[in-house]
DNA sequence: AAAAAAC
């Protein structure tokens, strides 16, 4: 079998290889180290997870130990989908290049440009960046990019995904045509193919093995459940996941949960925090050295349960997570895959849970499909007993879908029924839920701006001074509108009651017929439930978004 | 129904 050492590596690269720990390269690495080595191109089919990232740091922190850099004029250019993965790809030429002199720059938005600056006008062996703060650098100047002997473009599947490859075009024209490309892609889409076709020359070709999905070490579980009414589904979700969690005990060591949107990793990560748990968000809206604090404090260990976005589906490489949980399943099914690898990584076993409900039907059917298998079915864990408190209390419930429950719904109920899989015979958990959540409940606009509200934030501010009629219009379009109202609004009022919930802006005669008159309905799913939202959240928009 | 990345 191939040693690293056996690889034509610099000996002080090898010192570093050895220092980490590591004798055996991975097949992705004993495939492209030698090609690149020997100044070949190379396109690399890999996963993340497969080692990919050290074999192109080995190879170009050999190449460029011989030569010094030039001002403004980098010598080599990594780029990276995601900023958390441009940062992990510079600590990884920390690691490898640590016996010898060279120099690097990350280049990444969030952060102020002064140091950024400061360290290419030295001149960099390797410059590191994000394909945007690139251009930008480019743009003001500061930047040469013909002194580049060799590129790499990282995860360049997902720089498709992401609408980076005009970007990545651009880049590519501004760097010598006599360049070496070490170019990977978990994938070849069309797209892809093309721009291996005009920018690598002769490329060598290696191939690994897709990440296996059906991983012996990865223990998979699909709990099933089917909320009794559709608008506390996310309620039951946050119920049930810490139910699993709880059961799950000292076993969790520590776990990565997957939300499908920002504000539900939000709210997520917040109600699991105020019911007591060791948790943080991490999504792209956060400001970057809060994600990258909450990151290191994730791999340090200090911090138990990290909810995120796909920001952290892919590539980050976090060691050691005993427990994946999808509180969404993916809409993506690629991104299963990505999300549930982040456990059972190098030999260690790993449990990914998912939870699911009806409305996600098609996601699992698409998910089953790809990883051509069927997700073992699981109980809710013991104690998640059924409780009949939405039955009881119908009219209590916080609407978490916010932004989405103010546009009309589709009619989407016939095609949901008939996409729903086939699984009649194993009937479904209904979950009701507790009123615990209160931190969690809606209060709609019209009974907060009757008092004190808590931890006003700006937009919020700039409305108490200049107060206006009901109901209030986000001031300058989307940004507030999109996002700050509702965060604010799920709040409650300190004591108070919990208030029903149904968008922002629903003035209080309506609130008032809403709450006396709507149906108590048992059965789940009807039409005849969404018909009555959709009747009282119609006006509502009108007047708010116009 | 989304997320990410530039200011």
């Amino acid at each position: 079998m191939t040693k690293f050492t056996d690889l034509k590596l610099d000996p002080a690269v090898l010192r570093a290889i050895a220092d980490a720990g590591y004798e055996t390269p991975t097949p992705i690495q004993a495939g492209a180290i030698p090609p690149a080595l020997e100044g070949k191109d190379v396109l690399g089919i890999a996963q993340t997870g497969t080692g990919k990232t050290a074999s192109f740091t080995l190879p170009m922190v050999t190449m460029l130990s011989k030569g010094r850099a030039r001002a403004r004029m980098p010598r080599s250019l990594v780029l990276c989908p995601t900023r958390e993965l441009a940062a992990q790809v510079a600590e990884n030429f920390d690691t490898y290049a640590k016996h010898t002199k060279l120099t690097k720059a990350l280049l990444i938005g969030g952060v102020s440009f002064g140091e950024q600056d400061k360290l290419i006008d030295r001149g960099v062996d390797v410059l590191i960046a994000t394909p945007g703060r690139l251009l930008d650098h480019f743009e003001r100047g500061k930047l040469l990019l013909t002194g580049v002997q060799i590129m790499v473009v990282d995860e360049a599947d997902r720089m498709l995904d992401m609408g980076f490859i005009p970007d990545i075009e651009r880049i590519f024209q501004l760097t010598p045509f006599t360049r070496q490309t070490l170019f990977f892609s978990a994938t070849m889409a069309p797209e892809i193919e093309r721009i291996t076709n005009t920018f690598l020359h002769a490329p060598a070709r290696i191939e690994v093995a897709r990440q296996a999905t059906t991983s012996e070490t990865i223990t998979q579980k699909l709990i099933q459940i089917t909320p009794p009414r559709r608008d506390q589904s996310a309620k039951a979700k946050r119920e049930l996941l810490r139910a699993i969690i709880k059961a799950e005990g000292e076993a969790c060591t520590n776990a990565i949960i997957f939300c499908n949107r920002k504000t539900d990793v939000d709210i997520v990560a917040k109600s699991l925090k105020t019911h007591g748990f060791n948790a943080a968000p991490i999504h792209g809206d956060l400001d970057q050295s809060l994600r990258t604090k909450t990151l290191d404090a994730f791999r340090d260990g200090s911090l138990r349960l990290l909810i995120a976005s796909d920001v952290a589906a892919r590539g980050l490489d976090i060691p050691a997570v005993s427990h994946v949980f999808n509180y969404d399943l993916p809409s993506h099914a690629e991104d299963y895959v990505h999300r549930i690898g982040r456990t059972g990584r190098a030999g260690r076993l790993g449990t990914a849970y998912s939870i699911g409900t009806p409305a996600d039907a098609k996601y699992l059917a698409a998910i089953e499909a790809l990883v051509k298998q069927e997700i073992p079915r699981a109980d809710p864990p013991e104690g998640f007993t059924l409780s009949d408190a939405a039955h009881r209390e119908p009219r209590k419930y916080d609407d978490d879908k916010g932004p989405r429950s103010r546009s009309p719904r589709s009619r989407s109920g016939r095609g949901r029924d008939e996409k729903r899989p086939p699984r009649e015979d194993r009937a479904p958990v209904i979950v009701a839920v507790e009123e615990d959540d209160s931190h969690i409940v809606e209060v709609p606009e019209a009974k907060r701006s009757e008092g004190r509200r808590p931890e006003p934030r700006h937009s919020e501010a700039r409305r108490a001074e200049s107060p206006r009629p009901e109901p209030i219009r986000p001031e300058s379009g989307r940004d507030e509108r999109r996002s700050e109202p509702y965060r604010d609004s799920r709040r409650s009022r300190d004591g108070g009651p919990a208030v029903v919930g149904m968008g922002d802006h629903v003035p209080d005669f309506l609130l008032r017929s809403f709450r006396t008159t709507k149906p108590v309905i048992e059965d789940k799913d009807t039409e005849a439930e969404e018909s009555t939202e959709a009747e009282v959240q119609n006006p509502v928009e009108e007047t708010s978004e116009n």
